[in-house]
DNA sequence: AACCAGGACACAA
DNA sequence: TTGTGTCATGGT
């Protein structure tokens, strides 16, 4: 209840510019694999890495401004992926009308490389809920669990994502307030395991991706759908595969019109077909789908 | 106003 | 191994 702000203390920023090519920012920060981007008026803002940061894309120039005042941006360039050859990659899916399409509709779509515990935490709460539900809920979790961070003068209160330890502390009650409903003990307990050491998340990046699958699907709430969504965005596994409801559909009727698929064959089939980037295939088809039906909601 | 959403789980057949 | 009900919440 301090009525005294302390806030007077400016607080230091730092800008940096990066070149790019093959880059759609806001494709890829509104692709539904992270959730805590907001856009106004073409600067798009968020927390990474515990600092607030804020992302303009002029053509080829993605200018970044931060809170922080050190001059290694490393944080910044691994989360974007910035090192990443997108046609290369894109070369290595098969030439069907489908993917041509969507990556002729989104070229320039990324996948991101976030915090581990951020992403799975994340999805832990997404089960059935549209994007802009996750988003809220995600919110209230920084808002009421995260540690405050330093933002310049005009920007709202900003707090990272609660760590795993913090959400322990947190009651059952506390977190359905933050409208997790039936996650909210899936959550809780995730969050125990992880503080506890049971499951060691920095350990499953050396693994094989079958490894650290089979190691997230331990924890409650942890699917087989959100396990590979955790392993695309935060670990960088190039052919976890996530099968939800729009890729499912969007597979079913593109590449088996009238005809109805086994959940075994459709694995099969997305293991085999897709190739070694069948990750970034699985983004550009999802990403299409969605942007296809409501028209991007494009923040300029 | 119904229908459905970046699912997982226990349980049935 | 695949099918069904259940769990909350609120957008469209």
């Amino acid at each position: 209840m301090g009525i005294a702000s302390t806030d007077a203390e400016s607080v230091a920023l730092t800008e940096k510019s990066f070149s790019v090519s093959d880059y759609d920012l806001a494709a890829t920060l509104s692709s539904g694999q992270a959730f805590r981007w907001s856009c106004q008026q073409g600067a798009w803002s968020s927390v990474v890495a515990g600092r607030w940061v804020q992302l303009i894309q002029n053509g080829d120039t993605i200018s970044a401004l931060t809170t922080a005042r050190d001059s290694n941006w490393n944080w910044l360039e691994d989360y974007l992926q910035l090192n990443v050859n997108l046609p290369e990659i894109i070369r290595t899916f098969p030439k069907d009308a489908v993917l041509t399409e969507a990556v002729k509709s989104s070229n320039g779509l990324r996948l991101l490389k976030q915090n581990h515990w951020e992403c799975l935490a994340s999805f832990i709460l997404s089960s059935t809920k549209q994007i802009v539900q996750i988003q809220h809920c995600v919110e209230l979790l920084c808002q009421r669990f995260g540690e405050r961070v330093p933002t310049p003068e005009g920007v709202g209160i900003c707090h990272a994502f609660p760590t795993a330890q913090r959400l322990t502390q947190a009651s059952e009650a506390e977190l359905r307030a933050c409208k997790l409903g039936f996650r909210a003990p899936y959550l809780l307990k995730s969050a125990q395991q992880i503080a506890q050491g049971n499951l060691r998340l920095d350990l499953l990046q050396s693994g094989s991706l079958e490894e650290a699958r089979l190691q997230l699907m331990t924890l409650p709430g942890v699917g087989p759908k959100i396990a590979d969504c955790v392993l695309l965005f935060a670990y960088g596994f190039p052919r976890a595969f996530p099968v939800d409801v729009w890729i499912y559909k969007a597979i079913q009727q593109l590449y088996f019109p009238n005809r109805r698929v086994s959940n075994q064959r459709m694995q099969k089939f997305t293991e085999s077909y897709f190739g070694s980037n069948s990750g970034y295939a699985q983004q550009y088809i999802f990403h299409y789908m969605r942007t296809k039906i409501r028209r991007t909601q494009q923040c300029k």
